[in-house]
DNA sequence: TTCAGGAATTAGAATAATTCCAATTTAGCT
DNA sequence: AGCTAAATTGGAATTATTCTAATTCCTGAA
């Protein structure tokens, strides 16, 4: 069903893009939306499946594409663990990740802002820190899946 | 020049393999010789030219085999940046990456055990970490090359 | 409303890092 | 020295991702 975003988030959508003179493409906007649909933090591969289901035609090259756009316009983000596959989260929030190294599922960690400033404070003198990740893997128990 | 280790690396190396029933190759030595001699977090590849250096005839694929057994072996550890090719760093104690987006350089920062243990109490009921990976990403000023 | 020109999408080829495989060599034991 | 399992080798295969060139689609000026 999306390609038919809610309207919260299609005009979230809307803004985001335009403020850097991109298009909203039915592309970009079923890419957003079958990733805000379900939050299990999905590879490319994932999302191209679902995105298919809803506009046939499309292919991996825009799946890539999109994803790339929406990253720049900071609508979801990209997460990385260990040299597995891109996954992409619409949490914007600041928060950390935990891989299960059994079931290979990932959930959101919330940092708290004391933990959050004092981690950022690691960096040095002389060092201007954009970015920040942290990320857990060990083993979830099932009551968690 | 390695090939030949450092004589307490060499203990420790030689150690560390036979506890896990492990042969201590000329490879393997070469290998951890490399990552010792310069840590400037090298890739893979970089590791394979400095080892061919001392052993011309290694392939690439024991150049793997080897990192794969040594970071087996708790004696050096992998770095992931995002997707970038996997580094190796011989610092065994805990500590997060700071990896200058211009340069392409990382950096190793401590992490106090204050901080560290915050960052292990994120971790929610009902999860078991077993890993903690940390890194940051930015500019570091040119005073720091 | 039409149309020009740039933006986005497409299919498929190309790339880069890593892993796999089957054959050969080597190390450690008896 | 000879046996056996472990390690190494070269090359092929894999996987995620990026590139390329051609096509299609929007948008805004006429």
């Amino acid at each position: 069903m999306p390609n038919t975003l809610p309207s919260s988030n299609r005009d979230t959508f809307n803004t985001a893009l335009r403020e850097k003179g991109l298009r909203p493409t039915k592309q970009r906007a079923c890419v957003y939306g079958v990733i805000l649909d379900k939050r299990d933090h999905p590879t490319a591969d994932d999302i191209y499946d679902r995105v298919k289901r809803h506009l046939p035609g499309t292919s991996f090259a825009t799946v890539y594409n999109c994803l790339e756009t929406l990253v720049g316009c900071d609508l979801v983000r990209q997460v990385n663990m260990d040299r597995s596959p891109t996954r992409y989260c619409p949490n914007l929030t600041p928060h950390a990740h935990f891989r299960c190294t059994q079931s290979g599922k990932i959930y959101d960690v919330e940092i708290d802002n004391d933990t959050l400033s004092l981690m950022q404070a690691l960096v040095p003198e002389g060092f201007e820190a954009e970015n920040l990740d942290l990320s857990f893997s060990g083993t979830a128990k099932s009551s968690n899946n």
